[in-house]
RNA sequence: GACUUCGUAGUUCAACGGAUAGAAUAGAAGUUUCCUAAACUUUUGAUCUAGGUUCGAUUCCUAGCGAGGUCACCA
């Protein structure tokens, strides 16, 4: 329709403007809710063109679209604003597209362009935390609207399994594990952990010993004994602790900080790390065995949090088998000239012309970093899927830079699909204490927080809730779609963009712009269309109300919103589209007599109406990742 | 310090450069002989400061103030 009224404007065009005229100029939008109208053109931008005032302006092409647009039957030109009312058959037409659609709003694939969105890639010595959840919840909401807005999407996630820190944690469980009536060391099946909880407790308890280690080391050299130690960290420590003299606190601090980095490369403890991690990438059968074990408890963890969180992927990446990837492209890179070589062998390229810095991407040693894999992962990844057009990174916004960086170096390196890579960069979760730091004890566990939701879920809906008639099973799984149904909600209506605070008490209200009260507005529906034992079939025309049109007219915004959050990479457009749709419905049922409505052509359209609404949330829902349940 | 993101009711979030800046929550008041009151209705309350561009600025530009992030041969 707006595609109508644009063109009629433009066939007029060459009769009604003077000058150069730009189709940009005519800008439609829906029509503020306390206003008459249901589309407004903004008149200013032509009125200059017409040489008469806004509200002329708007009079005149008001006319040319009445007449023009069977389905307008009114127009009102107010200051500088051209309000469009369309007519009630029009609407009845919007109807009825919704409802004869089943998966209205989702546009099935045109080609076989694909999309690969990268989520979650934990740290396999970390069980995972709230922050976690965000990332989480927003790549597997992207993909899903991503594959609602008509592409296919690959689904896939890094596993950081490999490195100096996994190595901290192996050596801290061969360490420090005590040993059980059989002689063993502490595993999931003889503790009863949760597997990457366990792996998470040694890699704590790897650091801990680690300082303490630092601390005496440091303790030694006040008392002046580096009998120990090499000539040349005596001279630095010395050269250290001179520098403190008459500085301020901020410096001392910093000062402090190198010393006790100078310490940490003295202990015992992260020495036997590296020469674990030299064993590993000798492929020491020993150390081999301790890996895999080790992983795979992690992983039998993070499937368990993965299933509660309801996310999936459909491909995984291990680092530890493309952490060798891109050495050959920076090599091939390098005789290109795209890099260059410094004296001690390392390899760099200068980005200062884009208005970044050098950057690293191979050592002196030869060996790559995090830049280097990057680049050959992705290049791996199109090589595993040639239909590949695009992919997206769901990484957090510290990161902002590497991606940058990274995209930039693939273009650099001529691959035409640099362009369609995307970071889906998103904020920090910040708690009403201030920042998360593992350090301090503040990191809010993601299996905690998501059983705590669960928890009050059940206590508020065993309350409140129509639950007469179910079984256990079907209430403990009520609990935990209207519990995570929360949780994921309260994580995505926020912008991903922005760094956002989180609230545990308000993450688990039920009331207000909450998960559960989409889920309500649903349920109330699907209650009442059991109620009605009316089959709802063709739409038929019915005298509509004011609230009956709005609804009907946010239901037929719904294949844009999808667009718009697929292009935005945004589940929160999506999440206030839904809040708006539901809150709408509520005043609509409210207000309205829907089953006790004795004129049947009415109640029939408000069942019609109410079916839809119910069909739409849903599916707006499950693009979130939630759960609709018909009961609650 | 350099680069970068952000600053909106008491609080948490909205608003392609468009009309009187929306919600939620907290506060005040009301609605249940009728479809799920996890609801609905009414009400109090905000664009960091100073300039600029524009018919029009929360949005764009400049400066300042304030908060975060990044500046490793870590990942």
């Amino acid at each position: 329709m707006e595609q109508k009224i644009k063109q009629v404007i433009l066939n007029a065009a060459p009769t009604l403007f003077l000058g150069e005229f730009n189709s940009n100029s005519i800008q439609l939008k829906a029509t503020r809710k306390d206003v008459a109208g249901d589309l407004t053109l903004l008149v200013f931008p032509l009125a200059k063109l017409m040489q008469c005032s806004p509200v002329e302006a708007g009079e005149r092409i008001g006319l040319l679209i009445e007449s023009e647009v069977p389905e307008v039957s009114e127009v009102a030109s107010v200051n500088g604003f051209l309000n469009i009312t369309f007519s009630d058959n029009y609407w009845i037409k919007q109807l009825s597209l919704v409802q004869e659609d089943p998966h209205f709003g989702l546009v099935p694939p045109k080609s076989k362009a694909t999309i690969m969105v990268e989520y979650s890639s934990p740290n396999t010595n970390k069980p995972l935390h709230l922050g976690h959840l965000r990332n989480n919840f927003l790549g597997f909401s992207v993909a899903e609207i991503l594959k609602a807005s008509g592409y296919h999407v690959v689904k896939t996630q890094v596993i950081n399994d490999r490195g100096i820190h996994i190595c901290k944690s192996m050596l801290a469980w061969e360490k420090f594990s005590p040993l059980n009536a059989n002689g063993e060391r502490e595993t999931p099946s003889n503790t009863g952990w949760k597997g990457d909880k366990l792996v998470g407790k040694y890699y704590v308890a790897f650091d801990k010993h680690f300082n303490a280690e630092a601390a005496s080391i440091i303790e030694q050299w006040k008392a002046n004994n580096f009998e120990y130690f090499p000539a040349e960290i005596e001279t630095e420590y010395k050269r250290l602790s001179a520098a403190l003299e008459g500085k301020d606190e901020k410096a001392q601090a910093g000062i402090h900080d190198k010393i006790k980095e100078l310490a940490k490369n003295q202990t015992s403890l992260l020495r036997e790390a590296k020469e674990m991690l030299v064993k590993w990438e000798a492929k020491d059968p020993q150390v081999y065995l301790l890996w895999t074990t080790m992983n795979s408890w992690v992983y039998a963890g993070f499937e368990s949090t993965y299933a509660q969180m309801g996310v999936t992927f459909d491909q995984l990446y291990y680092e530890s088998e493309t952490y060798l990837l891109g050495k050959d492209v920076v090599m091939k890179g390098l005789s290109d000239g795209i890099f260059y070589k410094k004296e001690d062998d390392s390899v760099w390229i200068d980005l200062s012309a884009e208005g970044l810095d050098e950057k690293l991407v191979l050592r002196s040693d030869g060996t790559a970093v995090y830049m280097t894999q990057d680049i050959g992962t992705a290049i791996d990844r199109f090589h595993d899927y040639p239909e590949l057009e695009g992919m997206v990174y769901t990484v957090g916004n510290e990161q902002d830079y590497h991606f940058k960086v990274l995209f930039l170096i693939l273009a650099k390196l001529g691959y035409s699909w640099a362009k369609n890579c995307y970071h889906l960069s998103y904020g920090m979760v910040d708690l009403p204490s201030g920042k998360m730091k593992s350090r301090e004890g503040t990191v809010v566990d993601a299996d905690d927080l998501m059983q705590e939701v669960i928890d009050k879920a059940e206590e508020l809906t065993s309350e409140r809730g129509h639950l007469e008639g179910m079984s256990e099973n079907d209430k403990s799984s009520l609990y935990q779609q209207i519990g995570m149904g929360g949780l994921k909600y309260y994580l995505m209506k926020v912008d991903p963009k922005k760094r956002m605070l989180f609230n545990p008490e308000e993450s688990v209200d039920l009331t207000g712009n909450t998960g559960p009260f989409i889920q309500y507005a649903h349920a109330r529906i699907c209650s009442l269309l059991a109620k009605s034992q009316i089959e709802i079939g063709a739409v038929a025309p019915f005298e509509m109300s004011h609230e009956e049109k709005e609804l009907i007219k946010q239901l037929a915004q719904y294949p844009a919103i999808i667009q718009e959050a697929a292009s935005l990479y945004s589940p929160a457009i999506i999440a206030n589209y839904l809040y708006e749709l539901a809150k709408q419905y509520g005043h609509f049922y409210q207000t309205q007599a829907i089953l006790i409505e004795v004129d049947s052509a009415k109640k029939l359209g408000r069942l019609t109406l109410s079916a839809n609404v119910a069909k739409v949330l849903k599916s707006g829902l499950s693009l979130l990742g939630i759960s609709a349940p018909k009961k609650m």
